[in-house]
DNA sequence: CATGAATGAGCGTTCATTCAT
DNA sequence: AATGAATGAACGCTCATTCAT
């Protein structure tokens, strides 16, 4: 019974509300929007905005950990595919994709994150998609499609570059010419 | 052909003066470096910066343009050494090597770039550096050394995604992966 | 006699915690200590505390009730030791110096009075206090000590310009020399 | 010739309209007079005001720093008058008096000082003050009108203990009664 | 043409107060 | 009656830009 039993619901949902317009008019309008505006946006007051967090760098942050609990049940769902005996390399191609795609959507978030220095509320996302992300490789390693030299870094590298701010088309061709890097197949004259 | 050519020795001078502290106070401070600050570091007032640049996304889009020649100059200095018998792969692959130190150097800039979303002022470096690496690209090709799918698109992509502002034995490892994308060598588990 | 007296014992329990938080906050931190420090340090809830004082104005005037309250208590007890055969000279020395020590401990609680132009909430201690003042100055006349144009607005001349934020030697000194105003018998080289 | 030239005629009426204004308002307002407010009494806008001091505090500090340069001002004078063959007793009265009455237009002003802490930029003002008040008082104690034991300290204590936000008679009063300790005098039934 | 003083919209943040629960 | 989430006006301050000198 750790419960605080209060009538939390609407302060509950108005951070919902909040974080949603926060992802939305930062990818809008950039690091620049104003703690004004998304409060606007989610349809609450400044003062809530701040009761709810502290913070401009704070805000940013929890969107950031927010998208970042979307990528570790990525990754795990990943996982959890190839223990059923999907192929690794399969996952990790499709896992980076679907990362890349979400990136893309909240590509604003990422800059207002650099400009602000904020790092993630909590940490416990990253590492819980390091450690799906090491078992996809290795698995991928032993079927021996995966560079033996591959590690979690270059995923890190990956997500970092991907380009976030340009058509979706650029975005496959990147991943494309990235897996050649990856894997132990080399690119036929063909893909 | 109207053309000024009156006594702009000084004005040029100026001009020169203020592209060189905007480019270090960006570099210095991120984006968020001053007009002040930077006509101060020129030693102009702000009325002067103005009066050469009537915008902060027109310094910016300066500072772009000026990095852009010396990519566009890199660039033809590959062409030529090619041209000489140098292998177009070797070219390419120092050529990138080149162009990402610089662009860990200005990452300040680009950010800046970003956050104003200033284009370059002047198209000509692009083309310049777009007809360089095509020339460059086709001689790859032709000595079948780089992949027959890879287009100058390829390139901006490179651009665009190097990691600049993460150390340099991740840019290094970056190039590695996407490299072996581009060339018809695949990778070995050395390398 | 329309007197509430029903199970106020724990309103009167609050209305006495906030009291004392808020006479400790503001000592503390000074005017600016806020509503929401005030209620936590008093262990209620903001609401509860606008409850007691529907205003931060009203709250301090109840900090300076209260502590005119003891002024009060101070100066009654004087009179009954005058009335016990206690020379009056001396029992104002004391009183005065009593008080001037308890306004230099609530320094803080007069500034934010200044600040919020609050009055005290309730006028009895004021009306009780003036009281045993002028009986105190009417004996001390009678004694031949006091000099007759004294009167009790000198009194208040007195409190409301020690200088409750200097030193305890400095108000020693200004207490001096502000007495040898009032009596009949001046200063001589050596007091 | 170390005059730096420039038409600086505007900016410095500027300066003085701030400084005008802000007196004004921190008297009308307390302390809490805006710098919005004090800006719109002067007639500029915000960014001039903080183009001439570039915190609240710094133009409180100036504000009280030419309140020091009248005093100090004035006790030079009372000086030279001494000089001249006037009664040093009656010189500090007066000075006292003319203090307290300019305190009393500036009372707010004090107010502001204490709560943002704000120093008189510029110590010399009360050097100079202090080297007058140190002539009268030794002049006055040579005369043998002004107590032996009394020290420039006493005058500081006068000063920020003057009841500047009371009505003028009171502050005659609290004169009359302070001065009654600094001379040899005393107190005759008349006065 | 250069200067630098002036402008003022805008920002992130605070806090006395209100009100649904 | 108590709670504490919500409100929003106000604050001190910044900085790209304009314009009188």
């Amino acid at each position: 019974m750790t419960q605080a039993r209060a009538p939390r619901a609407d302060a509950v949902r108005n951070r919902k509300k909040i974080l949603d317009a926060a992802r939305e008019q930062i990818s809008l309008h950039g690091p620049e929007a104003g703690m004004d505006e998304i409060a606007a946006a989610a349809g609450v007051a400044v003062g809530t905005l701040y009761r709810h967090f502290p913070n401009k760098t704070d805000l940013v942050a929890a969107v950031i950990a927010e998208y970042l609990d979307g990528v570790a049940a990525g990754a795990e769902a990943a996982v959890e595919r190839v223990a059923a005996g999907a192929p690794a390399l399969d996952e990790i191609t499709h896992f980076l994709q679907h990362v890349m795609e979400a990136s893309a959507a909240d590509r604003a978030v990422k800059a207002a994150a650099l400009v602000l220095s904020a790092d993630p509320a909590d940490k416990a996302p990253v590492e819980r998609a390091a450690n799906a992300l090491t078992s996809l490789i290795q698995t991928g390693q032993a079927d021996g499609d995966i560079h033996p030299d591959v590690t979690i870094d270059d995923m890190y590298l990956l997500f970092s570059t991907a380009p976030t701010d340009q058509p979706a088309s650029a975005r496959a061709r990147w991943l494309t010419l990235f897996l050649s890097g990856l894997t132990t197949h080399g690119r036929s004259a063909g893909n």
